[in-house]
RNA sequence: GGUCCCGUAGCUCAGCUGGAUAGAGCACCUGCCUUCUAAGCUGGUGGUCGUUGGUUCGAAUCCAACCGGGAUCACCA
């Protein structure tokens, strides 16, 4: 059996899977199918800690499941000292592990960091957010925001060093439609002179110009002109056509204006970013990406790779199942996949070395990326097996889709605020925080707010498709990210309490049988943590690292409950429920640290 | 119409490389604060895992068809 590649995968699988290879030549005289051995936790109502199932290999023993889980049982607990007792039910073999495996694995956890895993030299650029600059970041936003900063965290986590990047989709007929409402109805109005944030200021001339445009229209219509006709000829639209065609001309009146008006948009932006906690290393602006791709499918025509149709250049995927798809037009001007394919090939040039490169966009665009990447490798770059697109569902309103139009869509920066109230409401009530003074109190619930909304977005699968519902988000119990940070504050209060060096006397050499059932679960809960780290890494999935950190102080939470730590009299035993809720502490921390949520001292 | 995604408790979601009696949270009913933070813990109610077939020792999990919901298929971005 080869060596596993990934060490991190699960330590004890490492050492029960070889000595099952060995179980197998000495015992049926075969070679372990490694693909068929599979190892699960056993389940609570029998007696111990990991259960192998041995029907696949009836055929290779030709024994019935009993005595072939029997004989296997046997050989593992004789060869392998982890393995303390086994039993077996149908074909199921449950294994004991020692006390002595989990006591030493505690005391690890607990005095290193067991979700960092070491530098892999692999660099990956992770691209979220890209926003336009017409309107404000919108709850929309908030759930690819925070998907893709978490994989960044979880990546940087497993050993890889991440670019982070967002692509600003500065240029375009949407901010010009702005531009023009502002010139209309602005009489000069600032971010400043009204004291409305940029990006809302911008976002707000944005929906007058939907106003201006409509009323319009409805005058043409009255006219006897056809919708259609009035649609494009309405006065208001044909101006900010005019406009974008002189920003493309580069006159100096029109950048001069859209320069300054992006410019409030970014500051708006920056502040909601900084609310957020998210940051990113690198930007692009798509005012200067949008010219970028056209040589390189000009290449591809001349190498074969395309071909020209009715003057366009073309892709076709009819091969690969897809269709077929234009990539300059007839008049030789770029589509928004030109500048896709440049950019990628951009980036590729600007970081040597970048192994990956991971799109969080929405799953509307899944046909696009497909696409993009197909279109990457037929022009035989390398890297184009190393691009992911990290698709994520819709996020629903109980009244049904967020329509921007329709202003149905929750305002990033109103949900913030409305979050970090609802937990200034609460930790006032419970009247815990006493000493706090109000700037703590502020840092305090301002924590706590966003670690409800992060959490409430992370938790679920990012591929499907989710509900917001507003009063869940705001909860502060349950399944949620206040209640890890509470377990957190209350492991840190009994470390706080026990001084400095209360974790020092413990003593590995317990007899076995000494662990109680609340111990041994964390315990079994925290080694699986890296598992579940990696698996989150390669499968860029924030929510199963979300779902096991709750799964983890849940049942912290019942040992807390039920085992007295501080007050227990036996110095052995204090220590070591100390140790083990100093373990817990610091892989909760880490694992909110992943998913970009911080964690209080108290709460 | 083609392609892709999704249907699990009243609601929101886990579980899906096939494994033992399908799990949480919310809601509802029930106990537990003179004791380490009750933002907690305990017990209970609640399921034809969309439907039908197939694969097999075994299917919520894999395959097919169907039903229901969504996305996408522009010389748009």
């Amino acid at each position: 059996m080869e060596v596993r590649e990934k060490p991190y995968r699960d330590r004890l699988e490492g050492v029960l899977a070889p000595a099952m290879a060995t179980a197998f030549q000495r015992l049926f005289d075969h070679e372990l199918d490694a693909s068929k051995l599979s190892f699960q936790s056993t389940r609570p109502e029998f007696e111990g800690d990991v259960t192998i199932n041995v029907f696949p290999f009836l055929k290779v023993s030709g024994k019935g499941p009993e005595p072939t889980a029997t004989v296997l049982g046997e050989f593992l607990q004789e060869h392998l000292s982890v393995v303390e007792r086994f039993n077996v039910v149908k074909g199921f073999l449950n294994l004991v592990i020692t006390d002595q495996y989990w006591l030493e694995f505690m005391q690890e956890a607990a005095s290193t960091d067991i979700l960092q895993f070491p530098a892999n030299g692999n660099k990956v650029m992770v691209e979220y957010s890209s926003p336009n600059t017409n309107k404000p970041l919108h709850l929309g936003h908030m759930r690819n925001i925070f998907l893709g900063h978490s994989v960044s965290r979880i990546l940087e986590s497993t050993g890889h060093e991440v670019i982070r990047t967002q692509v600003v989709n500065d240029r375009g007929i949407h901010i010009c439609k702005s531009m023009v409402a502002w010139q209309r109805f602005g009489n000069g109005e600032t971010p400043k002179s009204s004291g409305i944030k940029g990006d809302k200021l911008v976002g707000k001339y944005y929906v007058e110009f939907d106003k201006a445009y409509k009323r319009e229209i409805e005058l043409l219509v009255a006219k006897g002109i056809t919708k259609e006709t009035a649609d494009k000829e309405a006065p208001i639209m044909q101006e900010a056509q005019a406009m974008l065609l002189k920003w493309e001309a580069n006159d100096p009146e029109v950048r001069t204006l859209w320069e300054k008006m992006n410019g409030w948009v970014y500051d708006g932006f920056n502040a909601t970013y900084e609310r957020m906690g998210v940051a990113f290393d690198k930007l692009y602006y798509e005012s200067q990406t949008y010219v970028l791709g056209k040589e390189d499918i000009l290449k591809g025509l001349e190498k074969g790779v395309f071909y020209k149709k009715d003057g366009a250049v073309w892709v076709d995927n009819t091969p690969e199942g897809l269709d077929e798809k234009v990539l300059l037009r007839s008049d030789g001007t770029s589509v928004y996949m030109t500048q896709d394919v440049g950019t990628a090939i951009q980036r590729f040039q600007e970081f040597p070395g970048l192994s990956k490169l991971i799109y969080t966009v929405g799953n509307e665009q899944d046909y696009h990326f497909k696409v993009l990447f197909l279109i990457l490798k037929k022009l035989g770059f390398p890297w184009a097996d190393e691009l992911h697109h990290l698709s994520y569902g819709m996020v629903d309103l109980p009244s049904g889709k967020m329509k921007s139009r329709e202003g149905t869509v929750v305002d990033a920066d109103e949900l913030i605020e409305e979050v970090v109230q609802e937990a200034r409401k609460t930790g006032e009530e419970l009247s815990k925080l006493d000493d706090f003074s109000e700037a703590e109190r502020t840092e305090l619930f301002e924590m706590i707010g966003l670690a409800a909304l992060k959490y409430y977005l992370l938790k679920v699968d990012p591929k499907k498709r989710m509900l917001f519902d507003p009063a869940a988000s705001i909860d502060l119990h349950g399944h949620t990210g206040p209640f890890i940070q509470y377990t957190y504050a209350r492991t840190r209060s009994l470390l706080r309490k026990a001084g400095p060096d209360a974790t020092n006397s413990v003593s590995l050499e317990q007899g076995n049988g000494t662990l109680l059932p609340e111990e041994r679960a964390v315990i079994k809960l925290l080694h699986q943590f890296p598992g579940v780290l990696d698996a989150a890494a390669t499968g860029l999935d924030p929510a199963s690292l979300a779902n096991h950190t709750y799964e983890l102080v849940k049942t912290y939470n019942g040992f807390y409950q039920n085992v007295p730590v501080l007050k227990e009299e036996d110095p052995a035993k204090r220590a070591m429920r100390l140790t083990l809720s100093k373990a817990v502490a610091s892989s909760t921390k880490k694992a909110m640290w992943c998913l970009g949520i911080e964690v209080p001292e108290r709460m």
